[in-house]
DNA sequence: GCTATATTTAGATATTTAACTAATTATCCA
DNA sequence: TGGATAATTAGTTAAATATCTAAATATAGC
């Protein structure tokens, strides 16, 4: 929980994650996208991937990213949890 | 999005939000459940405020801190929006 | 093998964050 | 009114974060 709400509290991380969901994107793709430098962009990718946001493979030169959706499954149900409030288990 | 992720970050104020689903309390009580000064709980409380995610009233030297939930709701829809992917519009 | 391209790693730095102590404000009650 | 209690505000500080530049690594293609 503490991983993904770090991953999720920087706009440029969500914005990635929004992007991927519409398809896989390269780092240079997705750098595109933003005034940032290539290492920063790296930066935030490492992050998501260890918040398990995101899986990468390599592809010769190129490193392609794809949106994973499992944990945010988890935060969906700790988010739904705190909407019960009121119905006390 | 940007105050509600900043918000969530921490585990102290996400473990607020879980005792403030049990039911309202005050500042005092909240605090008890922590190894934390009075002034830390209240920036916690603070912030949690300015993401409304919290709402407090006073009444005579206490106030009381219950959990607002529309927040939540948005915070929902767009986690579960990113979980629509293959799905584009 | 050599050079260009894609990406990451290392190191530096300014800003933000979460904690503390001390001081202030507001209310209660004897 | 004056002390005790609840809570917040002010000011300080160590640690975390997001950015940059420079360097390293890996692969492609001539």
């Amino acid at each position: 929980m503490n991983l993904l709400f770090k991953a999720l509290r920087d706009p440029t991380r969500r914005r990635i994650l929004e992007m991927l969901k519409e398809g896989d994107l390269t780092a240079g793709q997705i750098g595109e996208a933003f005034a940032m430098t290539a290492p920063s962009i790296s930066y935030h990718l490492d992050l998501l991937r260890h918040a398990q946001l995101v899986s990468s493979r390599k592809k010769g030169q190129f490193v392609t990213y794809s949106l994973e959706t499992t944990v945010l499954d988890d935060s969906l149900g700790w988010i739904l949890d705190l909407l019960k409030k009121g119905k006390r288990k």
